[in-house]
DNA sequence: CGGCTGATTGAATCGCCTCAAAGAGCGTGG
DNA sequence: CCACGCTCTTTGAGGCGATTCAATCAGCCG
C-alpha cells in the first residue's frame, strides 16, 4: 500500500504534521495511523490516564482541559482540524481531551510515534515548531484570562471564530456581515473563556443590542460590524464609560 | 579551547539544555554561547522586537509577560536558573522577557543555534521535551489564573516559591519551618497571580494572621505550616465558611 | 533629615457569580 | 399531531470578592 493509498483523501493531508513530509518519510507515518471517529462529548485522553495515543485531528473541534479535584475546571486549548493532539514523552496525561463536535482523528500509538519522529528530522523540526506556536498561543490565553473583562473575552472569541470560520466557508467579503454556526454551547464558551454560562449569555444579549451581532438561532451568530467588536474586545470597559 | 575550558565552571552546566550534550556537541555551542549580565529591572528582549538571541539562564530569575495595547500586562512564564530562554523560528517576539533580578544568562544568536539545533538531533529533542513541559505549565497557569480566588492564588505561589528555595538550599528539615527570600516585590507577584498588589498584601497579612506564615522583613517569607497552606491554595473559599 | 520606593490598611464601588425561575428548541412517544 | 421531557438559553435579584481610590506606614539611601 503507497501513502497515497490511506492519505490521498486526507482532508488536512497538505496542513498537517504530515503534510510536508517526502514520500518515504510518509510511509513511515502511514503504517502507523488509524482513523477513528469522536463523537461529540466523548473524551480522546483523560487526565491521569497513561499518555498512550496521539493524533491529528482531521475534522471537527477539541477541547484540552484542566480540572481541580473540587470540580472546577478549565479549558486551556482548543483544536482544529491539522492540529496536532497529544503529549510525546510524557508518562501520564495531565490534561483530558474531548471532543467539542463529531470528530475524526489520524491516531498514533505514542511509542511507535515516537521512534518515526526520532528517524525524520524534518518532523520532529515541524513538531517542535508546532509546539512553540501552542505555547505561545497558551501564553496569549493567559493574557486574555487573567486581565480581560467579560465583555472583552466575549467579543474577542466570536472575532476568532469568525476568523477561522471565514478561512474555511470563505463566505461573504472583508467588511459585510458574515454568519456562522458556533462549535459548541454557552457553556463551553463559559468554560473556555472563565466566566460563567449567565455572563456569557449576557454579554452575547448586549452585543445584540449595541447592533454589533445578531443571533439568528442560539448555535448561529451574524458579525454585523466586525471593527465595533474588535474595539470591546480590548476595551470594554473603558468604551462604556466613553 | 576545549568546551571544559568555557563551560566547566558552568552553574547550570548539568541541568541545562547542553547538559547532556557529547563534548563533540557541546564544541559546537560552545563557540556561540555567550555570557551577559542582565540588571534587575532590565528586558532582555521586547515584545515587537525581532526575535535574533536565545539563551539559558544561569543565575536570577526571569519574567515573560504579554500586554495589551491600554497598558494592562500579565507575567506568562517564569524562568529559573538551567532554563531555556527565547523562541526559535520566530519572526517577532510576541513577549517581553524581563529580570526581576539581577541574571546571568548565557546567550546565543538565535540563526547559528538553529542551525546548531539541526545537526544535533539530541539537543533538538531535549528542546521539543522542554517546550511541551512549558506548554503544560503554561496551561496549569492558566487553570490557576481562571478559576482559582486570590487567596488560593497566593498560598499556592508561597508554596511553589518554597519547593523551589528548598531545593536550592535544601534548608530545614521537611515538615518545619521554613524561610526564605522572595526574588520580586508584591506588584510583581500580583503581576504574576493576576491580581492586584493591594490583594496580594492583603491575602498575606490574612496568612500570617491565621499563623501559617510570618513576614520577618518584607521581602522575606516563613512557611510556618506547609500543611495548612496546601489546603487554602485549593480550597480557600470553602475552608472559610467550613 | 527629607525624599523615595514599596507595603499596608481602610472605605466605597463594581463586575461577576450565585441562586432562582421562566422561556425556547427539539426529539420521543402516546 | 401535540404533549411531554430534556437540554440549553435567557433574564432577574441579590451577594461577594476583588478592584479602585486614598491615606498611612516602613525601610533605605543620599
Amino acid at each position: 500500500m503507497t501513502p497515497s493509498d490511506v492519505c490521498a483523501d486526507c482532508a488536512v493531508r497538505d496542513r498537517a504534521l504530515c503534510g510536508s513530509l517526502s514520500d518515504a518519510d510518509l510511509t513511515a507515518l502511514n503504517v502507523l495511523g488509524e482513523r477513528r471517529s469522536l463523537a461529540r462529548g466523548r473524551a480522546f485522553q483523560w487526565a491521569g490516564d497513561e499518555s498512550l495515543v496521539c493524533a491529528n485531528l482531521l475534522s471537527g473541534v477539541l477541547q484540552i482541559s484542566a480540572a481541580m479535584p473540587d470540580g472546577r475546571e478549565q479549558v486551556v486549548g482548543l483544536f482544529y482540524p491539522a492540529d496536532f493532539v497529544g503529549r510525546p514523552f510524557a508518562g501520564n496525561a495531565d490534561f483530558t481531551v474531548t471532543a467539542l463536535t463529531d470528530a475524526t482523528l489520524c491516531v498514533f500509538l505514542r511509542a511507535p510515534f515516537e521512534r518515526v519522529l526520532a528517524d525524520h528530522a524534518r518532523m520532529e523540526r515541524l513538531l517542535l515548531q508546532r509546539t512553540f506556536a501552542a505555547l505561545d498561543e497558551a501564553r496569549r490565553r493567559l493574557l486574555v484570562l487573567a486581565r480581560k473583562s467579560a465583555r472583552e473575552k466575549v467579543a474577542g472569541f466570536l472575532l476568532d471564530l469568525a476568523d477561522r470560520a471565514e478561512g474555511v466557508g470563505c463566505r461573504a467579503s472583508a467588511g459585510g456581515p458574515l454568519t456562522f454556526d458556533l462549535p459548541m454551547t454557552r457553556g463551553q464558551m463559559a468554560a473556555v473563556l472563565g466566566i460563567t454560562i449567565e455572563t456569557v449569555s449576557r454579554q452575547l444579549t448586549a452585543l445584540k443590542a449595541a447592533g454589533l451581532i445578531a443571533l439568528p438561532t442560539a448555535r448561529a451568530i451574524t458579525i454585523r460590524d466586525r471593527a465595533g467588536l474588535a474595539a470591546r474586545a480590548v476595551a470594554g470597559r473603558r468604551l462604556e464609560r466613553a
